[in-house]
DNA sequence: CACCAGAGTAAACAAGCGTATACTTGAAAA
DNA sequence: TTTTCAAGTATACGCTTGTTTACTCTGGTG
């Protein structure tokens, strides 16, 4: 049996996989070829010659990475108390959301900008706004996706020992109000 | 007349106003102490000798770089009204909150996040709470914060004209709603 | 005028990055 | 068994980063 499987498609999926967990814990700009290949077990050169480079590599990536997704989907009525679960339930364990670790933790560069942007448009606002009723959907579903992304930046921020003080329920209580609020069909 | 005046006052002050700028644009770890150099008009070698690293001048641009203190204070009832113009402003124009924009836009060097955490603590988590009467006041606050961060996420995500689609006063009316269902001292 | 502390400069340092190249190895085909 | 070709490897290239060192220049002072 050999140390090493030669198997260019496995290999390739331990590549896969190692990225995901990485750009999502720590970003783009702060993860390297060779970290993705040292935590897949595979050569450096491995990651540039099956995914082209590390920009084609994380845009691979983003496109099977988000969990909010189901959150999204289901009984409307239910839509802001999932959300407020979903993000109280990640502000509460840092629960891996990758889209939204990858987006605040991302660098600047225009290649990787555009591809997450496109990613949050589609994956969050559009699909949101797509699920509203009635009028101003963009605009509610543009701030729904504000607070989402707020808590991802909040809790990278404070990290694990930041919210130890705040009571879990009361946040999630609270953010169900406010994504109630941003969701409504009329303002006020 | 000289082509340089030297004066080391004058530079250090040319190179902290550079870097605060640039900063706030792109964030920590896109800018280099060449980009703050040349922006000031100074040689490289003077951002170490005058600030000792990168690190410290950063630190030292964040001690003076905040905009929301000032919705924070005043009129409590108003309260959730100045921050929500305050925000709505921010996303229609993208304007500097160096802040929020240094925040999401940090790397994850330890201690850059470090002097960034203590800063969100103090600047607005801790002003927003201790404005606030009435129990669950760090939870309110927190809430708020997630909304101020998120919509700076949102903009740098979308861009400037991310948004050309959504009236601006529907934004603003609903965060001030998403304000007011965050920071009312009795949930629901 | 001569001097000199110190502001400003040029150049290089070591380290780390993404990427490319030339090589070795192993398993399946002949 | 021998051949063969792709999977995997080792290594180095070119570049950029933050930082440091040794140098030049200048304006105020005696």
């Amino acid at each position: 049996m050999p140390l090493v499987t030669r198997d260019r498609e496995a290999t390739g999926e331990r590549i896969l996989a190692a990225a995901g967990e990485l750009f999502a814990e720590h970003g783009y700009d702060q993860v390297t070829v060779r970290m993705i290949a040292s935590a897949a077990g595979a050569n450096v050169a491995l990651v540039n010659r099956y995914f082209g480079s590390k920009a084609n590599l994380f845009a691979t990536v983003l496109i099977t990475a988000s969990t909010v997704t189901a959150a999204i989907e289901g009984d409307l009525a239910r839509l802001p108390a999932r959300l407020a679960e979903h993000v109280a339930h990640r502000l509460r364990t840092g629960a891996s959301e990758p889209l939204v670790r990858m987006l605040d933790r991302a660098g600047t560069s225009p290649e990787i900008r555009a591809v997450l942007t496109a990613r949050v448009e589609t994956g969050l606002v559009d699909a949101i706004s797509a699920r509203l009723p009635g009028p101003q959907a963009r605009e509610r579903a543009l701030l729904a996706t504000v607070i989402i992304l707020g808590a991802g930046s909040l809790r990278r921020l404070l990290g694990p020992d930041g919210l130890h003080d705040a009571d879990p329920a009361v946040l999630q209580a609270r953010l169900e109000t406010a994504f109630r609020a941003c969701l409504a069909p009329a303002a006020d």
